[in-house]
DNA sequence: GAATCGATGATCT
DNA sequence: GATCATCGATTCA
């Protein structure tokens, strides 16, 4: 992906983000990739559940600033989420990963999760905010890193790239995004209902 | 399977 | 000092 698909209305950003490829390599070298299957939106002003909703700060400055970006943080003091920075520079916006279907570097994945590598569920893996993060080994020190080649980015810094999807979602379903409590009337969590993947129970 | 609850630290007021 | 875009253990069924 470049640039531009991030540059985009957060909403269209986050539903044609469902069944891309997320591909991470760590500061060691290891790579692990999954299908994006659960995404929400994050808008500004008008969006009192993100944290842009009442203007910059120092952790969501970043929101304000150009598109494809990644934005990570910590949440509960032991969980990392990792957002994706959209719309043009001015106009806060990020879509937040809940989910994915893991693709490559499962046994890095197991490891990192701290799971029995036999017993374990894609969904033990990468179904959820945290886990994901956990699983990619994304935390702090991936905040601000650029998403796409057509950025130039720090030398030694970890990769994160999004490509095009090996398979396209037959539907997108649209509900209230979980774990706020504010705004729970925009239906702003999208997912592919078909994967098996999904955060929450099931 | 569903509901409840505590852990733990960066960030913001 | 309060809040929090979560998870896993525990409990009850």
């Amino acid at each position: 992906m470049r640039q531009a698909f991030f540059a985009r209305n957060t909403v269209t950003v986050a539903r044609e983000l469902l069944g891309a490829v997320l591909e991470a390599t760590g500061p060691d070298g290891a790579m692990t990739s999954g299908r994006i299957v659960e995404v929400e939106a994050y808008e500004g002003e008008n969006d009192p559940a993100s944290h842009a909703g009442r203007g910059p700060t120092p952790r969501s400055e970043i929101m304000f600033g150009p598109a494809g970006f990644a934005y990570v943080y910590l949440i509960y003091g032991m969980h990392h989420c990792l957002n994706f920075v959209t719309e043009n520079e001015g106009t806060p916006g990020a879509v937040l990963i809940r989910a994915l279907e893991p693709l490559a570097g499962r046994e890095v994945m197991t490891a990192r999760r701290g799971v029995d590598s036999r017993r374990s569920q894609d969904r033990d893996l990468t179904a959820g905010p945290g886990r994901l993060c956990q699983a990619l080994g994304v935390d702090l020190g991936w905040n601000g890193i650029p998403l796409t080649g057509d950025i130039p980015g720090p030398e030694h810094a970890p990769i994160l790239r999004v490509g095009l999807p090996p398979k396209v979602p037959r539907v997108i379903e649209k509900t209230s995004r979980i774990g706020i409590s504010q705004a729970t009337e925009k239906l702003y969590r999208f997912l592919d209902p078909d994967s098996r993947c999904l955060s929450g129970t099931r």
